[in-house]
DNA sequence: ATATATACCTAACGGTTGTTTGGTGAGGGG
DNA sequence: CCCCTCACCAAACAACCGTTAGGTATATAT
């Protein structure tokens, strides 16, 4: 059909676009926060004009929540991808935590974006990247229910933990020194022999 | 002397206005924001008007920075005073850990400022305040080190796993479910577990 | 060749921002 | 009584903000 060969080309040429402003959107969020981040400069950075962001989207925070879920959704594919390997259970939360700190620390700058603001507010889109964190934070609970831990282990507070654990080093590394993997591989080997031994 | 007289009485009507100031410029700052918050809510908040701010601090960044400093030695003072009691290592660094979270889950306002914000940039202020951090963390390394863990140990991401865990709950923690007491004393016994074995 | 949709640009709008300036009443010292 | 410092107020400043309206070049469809 040459309506759906059209269709094609325009959604890459339109996608290639919204993409660039994605990127650019989600490095000024990062290092300057989100209202101290202008339209303008966002703009500026991916080489167009303010006004015209607003053919992408149709606001500030509609652009904060595309990069939510853009982020979201890289992150969550990655971490599932790298759970296709492995057989073991602690080997499969190692994988996991691996790649969660690796795309977390290193990764592309609209996951790190994640990192630095929530939508405030109690607006839809805040639920709506709620929801989204929340199912992504389901894949490590199931990872904790299949290491059959002994019972009397809140599996709750220690995906929390390890999480948390997890997320707070984005504050504290520095690229030089330990790699996200190492660090992965620490934090899951100190609840292994901790929770093997209880 | 009269002059010293006088000089209480003054220091004394500044520093209550001051400090309520700090307060409410924390809590705009922890709701909203820095970038978000404006000069003139803060200074609503506080019953007086926008440029009356620039009296007490020369601007919005050091204003900031006040923040940072009240509250860092805010909860470094609750943090030692619980050290005065308990001899145990392991009870000292439970009885640091509940400190910690308390203060930051439930405690001041302007402790609870120091989770949402850290001043941007390279400026002279961020480093002031990574230094008092860092200051601040100081301590949990020396509570770690008393416990004379076995070689192999690293104390160093031990530390950071802690802290991390800890400060992250800020991004959960709701106040009906588990209280920061409970939570302390969990994440120091999954690492109590885990090290006492190995 | 004409029509149309896409992906922008230019320019402007009203509002808000951090900050400055000049003034002012209260209250204690001499 | 005067004077002076403290702790503010009122008003304004230029700059910048998110957003909108209207125009336009390009590429495709007919």
């Amino acid at each position: 059909m040459a309506a759906g060969k059209k269709s094609a080309a325009v959604r890459r040429r339109r996608g290639n676009r919204r993409e660039l402003l994605l990127e650019a959107a989600a490095r000024r969020f990062l290092y300057e926060g989100y209202a101290a981040a202008s339209m303008r400069d966002i703009a500026a950075d991916a080489g167009m004009q303010a006004g015209s962001i607003y053919y992408h989207f149709p606001s500030k925070a509609d652009l904060l929540a595309a990069v939510h879920d853009e982020g979201m959704r890289r992150i969550s594919d990655a971490v599932l991808e790298s759970l296709e390997g492995p057989k073991d259970p602690w080997q499969r939360l190692e994988a996991a935590c691996i790649a969660h700190l690796e795309f977390l620390l290193e990764g592309n700058i609209v996951v790190q974006a994640l990192m630095q603001e929530m939508p405030t507010g109690s607006s839809p889109i805040r639920t709506r990247v709620t929801r989204l964190r929340d199912d992504y934070e389901g894949i490590f609970i199931r990872l904790l229910e299949d290491l059959k831990l002994p019972r009397g282990v809140d599996l709750h507070s220690l995906r929390l933990m390890l999480l948390g654990a997890m997320n707070w080093s984005f504050t504290w590394y520095r690229p030089g020194a330990e790699t996200p993997r190492r660090i992965a591989r620490k934090f899951v080997k100190y609840l292994r022999i901790s929770l093997q031994a209880s």
